[in-house]
DNA sequence: ATTGAAAAAATCAGAGA
DNA sequence: TCTCTGATTTTTTCAAT
């Protein structure tokens, strides 16, 4: 998956890499200040974060907010074992309909998805939890808090 | 946690929130334009960003990237069981050392720690998962592969 | 990819609700 | 306090090289 081919160009240009490492530290850096960060002038830049964009490599541009200031200071990762043949557009569809559920995943092993959950406080989780467990395909379920997030890294692995 | 008082400013203005709502959907709109979208003036909108960049409601201006596209398609949770009297700090300090660790916690429950991964293939993942659990401090670990990412919410969560 | 100009946006100052 | 208007500065964006 990661051989450079005619579809896949390379991996990541060392240049467009450096400009990437820029724009997650500040989504809003000029232009001009990438490119002094990066030897190239501001058109060049925007040139290959066009080109980035069209790629699908940048995703999009966004703030990162602070869950706890907003009052979202309670995480958990939910273990869900379902039903046979339930399909995993059930199970989107379903756990995209909680806005606490900020990840849902099917998992192998021993349950069938894994579902990362965000509330105000445990008495807000509880009744999340609660609710998902009381889904029809839903059998059972096992909730794992957070106490202490000791990393947080942003970007999607190493640079 | 959710109540209004002096140290906790409401929860968020519902100015804030539209504000927010639009940067978190294009963190690189013009003041102008959010302001066309919110009803208010450019500089308005600049000075509320601001205000929120001080709470720290906002963490930062960022790039969201595709893992995929960067060859980054594999991604685990790894539940780790550590010895008696491991402090977090030390966890914290082994875990930020590896670049596949996206996201680790101290949890609740069987587990002492769960640990987001990214690794570039099942090889790469299993390597990692190798390292870890030879860790002083890790006694085992047990490890839970994503399948298929069913729900990726960009809301309020560091990712 | 760079330079330089034009268009757009950000930023600042002043004043009013 | 919070906002708006208008001026200034910076940045984006485009064209030509």
């Amino acid at each position: 998956m990661a051989s450079p081919t005619p579809e896949n160009p390379g991996l990541l240009d060392p240049l467009d890499a450096a400009i990437l490492a820029v724009l997650v530290e500040d989504g809003r850096a000029s232009y001009a200040r990438i490119g002094a960060r990066v030897n190239l002038s501001a058109p060049a830049v925007k040139r290959r974060v066009d080109r980035l964009l069209e790629r699908g490599v940048i995703d999009a541009f966004t703030v990162r907010l602070d869950p706890a200031t907003l009052g979202w200071g309670t995480e958990a990762f939910v273990e869900v074992h379902c039903t046979e043949q339930t399909s995993p557009a059930r199970m989107r569809d379903t756990f995209e309909s909680y806005p606490e559920v900020i990840a849902a995943s099917s998992v192998t092993g021993d349950a069938d998805a894994v579902l990362e959950v965000r509330a105000h406080d445990m008495r807000h989780l509880e009744q999340v939890v609660e609710r998902i467990a009381a889904e029809p395909f839903v059998l059972r379920t096992r909730s794992t808090v957070v106490l202490n997030p000791l990393v947080r890294r942003p970007g999607p692995g190493p640079r």
